[in-house]
RNA sequence: GCUCGGGUGGCGAAACUGGUAAACGCAAGGGACUUAAAAUCCCUCGGGGGCAACCCCUUGCAGGUUCGAUUCCUGCCCCGAGCACCA
């Protein structure tokens, strides 16, 4: 035998990747694909660490799609970018006292090469950094539209404070209490700060995932964070005629209506509080405020609150019922004041059980006991409603309060709208001019980018305002109105709101003039496929699609969902947690990379479990991908050196070729990679029991090309090898012959009364007559059936044949 | 507390719409080749019983539906994720 090559990774794989290079093969050509494909995954943060396991594990994934999808003869553009703003690279900075500026390119660098490395098929080309003022150029282009739509507005308002990241936080960054970046307890405090009117857009955003083939994990997460609630807003009238809004989801209750609570930062606290109690509530509001937001929210669940010294008229019994304020209801959810139903609400049951307040059942559920929660009971003690189910119940009762026009109707949501101001250095400005003369001005687009200066003090300081404030020659400006005196916003914006539409970006990279070009939206966009992490369900998914929104209805996009397919990738831990750099569990591919090459890691990675669920990082297993590849090499470089035998190819392998190429289609196509390796494994297993049909070339082609997604590199030198002057990417993904796929012998397992007693092999598709004869001359069913008469036959076609006696 | 996922060999896992549980791979043990080692190749590999043909048990636990349940239903236990005084 003549020598055949060793495979040698390194190699083999900087050979290709020059190539690729070098041949543009992975860039589609944007203005007249005829088959767009974009597939999309979640571009990284370049940290300083560079690119993890869990970066490796979603992007392979995602590679394998689209290089799937490429085989399958679409047009795939396959871009990538650099989400480069931010806390995070700030406070590293920080730290190295170096102006991230100058560091962020060092670690976009270092990623470029480890993605270059990993054998991404991507287009370089079209490479963004949401740091570079031709891309937030547009970011704060994204800003205006929204500002002039009404959709920016400024408010003081509670937020969360990050004491050590000194900055404001969305709802959505706050993790139990604690800044999702740096873990440290978050408080409250009152700033203006920009906000947009993301719940102005809670109902369409809520509908639109009913259109969207998304992973329903990720639907159900953000349904639940936009948290639709229906029911009515009752007014409680008090004797001095003010009036006192409710929201309620349960107005079947109100006749057991006992006492109001009202949030201690309520607007009427103050006039409704009686002489007497004036003392006691604002000792307790003192109190309130003094307690920073982790405690109200996650600290002991006592109920506190004081009576404020008067009452209100229950609108349906006409009872005067006491006003209480108490932190366990909510300034910023419905209206701040909520009726308490203590017989039917846990909350409100136990605040009446501390105070004493008066308790009154109106639902009755056989069986249980007060409280009572269920809304599958019947009305009690409510006048002309007795009886009544609660859902009729509240009906009747609403239309009843609303003809005295004491209750209408609502719809309240949880989400709550996007506050996009950081008081920090390190992101976008927002593009606004404060004038003494004209207020608030928008920078004049024409005037964009507002860049970021090059500063040496970006330390963020407590005042609450950001450091650019400090940079005088860029803080004070003229007005763009009336030339006077004026100055700059020094908010700079959410690390969210850049990648909020870099999707529609990359395809018009080259585009100086618009943030995106029309015929290359129209083209490429929506997005064919998006691939990542559950991690941004609620934060970049749901601000995504709100922005891809509002430039529907600016008319900027022709379509209503950037991504309609989505798909969540599981999570790779490292000894059964989250791999973190404080937890010292992060595992760098790089040392795999060079020891495997990365055609095997690849593989490895998708090999460890299902790519939708994700799994435990060990290295165990990888010198099995390792001798797999082998296999496959030495396979295909004995049969490109020898003379491939074409003839004698037995017609179980030709069978198993195309019920292997039906599987890992099947398998491909549905992300179900680990599988898709299984069955290409069981497919050259069973090559080498038969001799010749190795080094087959019928055999071995379609097998390279199935390989290509998943490791790239090696298929490239074993299609050279086969004698291809092109790409294996210019080739077609097999075809499976489903006569073929289907042929072959079947085994049929034998049972008697549900339990296994033989198995036999029958041609596949052979008729149940003659499977129940043989079966029932079988001589371990005898024994069983035992002269019995057989009742029953249960006869599954292929599968098996049940005997019941 | 509420809402989702998930519990299968020593390990990672597989099992199409209810139809042969453990495919594929790792580790382990035995053997071949070798002066030796590595690599490679072959065999064994859920538990128990039996000389053997075979038999019994086994998918977190306890029940149920069914000819048949890892799969469906009810209750419980454990692990993970999300939300968390949301009215």
């Amino acid at each position: 035998m003549r020598d055949v090559p060793n495979y040698d990774p390194a190699s083999l794989e900087a050979k290709w990747q020059q190539r690729w290079a070098e041949r543009h093969t992975n860039e589609p050509d944007l203005d007249r694909a005829a088959r767009p494909f974009y597939n999309l995954m979640m571009f990284p943060y370049p940290s300083a660490e560079g690119l993890h396991v869990g970066n490796m594990f979603a992007f392979t994934g995602a590679d394998i799609h689209g290089r799937f999808k490429r085989l399958q003869g679409y047009d795939v553009f396959e871009p990538m970018g650099f989400d480069a703003f931010g806390i995070h690279s700030e406070n590293y900075a920080l730290q190295r006292g170096i102006n991230p500026a100058q560091l962020i390119p060092q670690n976009i660098a270092t990623f470029r090469r480890q993605l270059r490395r990993m054998g991404g098929m991507f287009d370089w080309r079209h490479e963004l950094s949401t740091t570079d003022p031709a891309y937030y150029k547009w970011t704060q282009w994204l800003f205006l539209q929204l500002f002039r739509k009404g959709l920016a507005y400024k408010k003081r308002a509670a937020v969360n404070w990050c004491p050590k990241d000194k900055t404001v936080l969305a709802n959505e960054q706050v993790i139990d209490g604690r800044c999702e970046r740096c873990d440290t307890q978050v408080e409250q405090r009152f700033l203006d700060q920009w906000f947009f009117r993301i719940t102005d857009y809670a109902q369409r955003l809520l509908d639109n995932l009913d259109n969207i083939d998304w992973s329903p994990s990720t639907v159900l997460l953000q349904k639940h964070w936009i948290g639709r609630s229906e029911g009515a807003e009752l007014i409680f009238e008090t004797p001095s005629g003010k009036k006192i809004t409710v929201f309620t989801t349960r107005p079947d209750t109100v006749f057991g209506a006992t006492y109001l609570v009202l949030a201690p930062e309520h607007p009427l606290v103050d006039e409704l509080t009686g002489e007497e109690r004036r003392g006691a509530v604002k000792a307790y509001q003192r109190e309130v405020q003094s307690k920073d937001i982790v405690s109200r929210r996650v600290g002991d669940k006592t109920k506190t609150g004081v009576f404020i010294g008067s009452y209100a008229r229950n609108p349906a019994t006409g009872e005067a019922i006491p006003i209480w304020i108490a932190d366990y209801v909510l300034m910023e959810y419905g209206t701040g004041a909520i009726m308490a139903v203590p017989a039917h609400d846990k909350r409100d049951f136990e605040f009446a059980t501390q105070f004493t307040l008066p308790i009154q059942q109106v639902v009755a559920v056989p069986g249980e006991t007060l409280p009572i929660i269920s809304e599958e009971g019947t009305l009690m003690n409510s006048g002309a409603f007795d009886g009544l189910p609660c859902l009729e119940g509240a009906r009747r009762i609403v239309a009843w309060l609303a003809e005295r026009k004491l209750a209408t109707p609502r719809v309240q949501y949880r989400l709550h709208d996007w506050c996009i101001s950081r008081q920090r250095y390190w992101g976008p400005p927002i593009p606004i001019i404060y004038c003494e003369k004209c207020g608030v001005v928008a920078v004049p687009e024409k005037d964009l980018p507002v860049e970021l200066p090059q500063i040496e003090d970006f330390r963020p300081d407590d005042t609450g305002v950001s450091p650019l404030a400090r940079h005088e020659e860029w803080y004070f400006v003229k007005c763009p109105q009336c030339g006077g005196k004026a100055r700059r916003e020094t908010d700079v914006s959410d690390t969210f709101l850049d990648s909020a539409w870099y999707h529609l970006r990359y395809p018009s990279t080259e585009f100086t003039d618009v943030p995106f070009d029309p015929a290359r939206t129209k083209r490429w966009l929506p997005v064919s496929s998006y691939i990542g992490g559950n991690e941004h369900a609620v934060l970049h998914l749901l601000y995504a699609r709100f922005i891809n929104l509002v430039l529907y209805d600016l008319g900027h996009v022709p379509f209503e969902s950037p991504y309609p397919r989505f798909r969540a990738h599981g999570l790779i831990v490292k000894d059964g947690a989250k791999m973190s750099k404080s937890r010292g569990n992060v595992v760098v591919p790089d040392t795999y990379i060079q020891q495997w090459g990365a055609d095997t890691f690849r593989m490895y990675l998708m090999f460890l479990g299902p790519f939708q669920e994700g799994g435990d990082f060990r290295d165990e297993g990888i010198v099995g991908i390792r001798r797999f590849l082998d296999k496959v090499w030495w396979a295909v470089q004995t049969g490109a050196v020898q003379q491939p035998s074409k003839s004698g190819v037995p017609a179980s392998v030709q069978q198993k070729l195309h019920r292997t190429i039906r599987r890992v289609s099947a398998d491909t196509e549905s992300l179900h990679y680990n599988t898709a390796i299984a069955a290409m494994m069981e497919y050259v297993n069973e090559l080498r029991e038969h001799q010749g049909a190795e080094q087959n070339r019928e055999l071995l082609e379609p097998l390279v090309i199935m390989l290509a997604p998943y490791a790239p590199h090696i298929a490239e030198e074993m299609w050279e090898a086969l004698g291809h002057t092109s790409s294996v990417f210019e080739a077609k993904w097999p075809v499976y012959d489903e006569k073929l796929a289907s042929a072959g012998d079947v085994e049929i397992a034998v049972q008697v009364n549900g339990k296994l007693r033989s198995r036999m092999t029958v041609p596949r598709g052979t008729a149940e007559k003659e499977v129940v004869e043989r079966a029932l001359a079988d001589e371990a069913v005898k024994r069983f059936v035992d002269g019995q008469k057989v009742k029953k036959v249960i006869y599954v076609q292929d599968r098996l044949v049940n005997l019941v006696v």
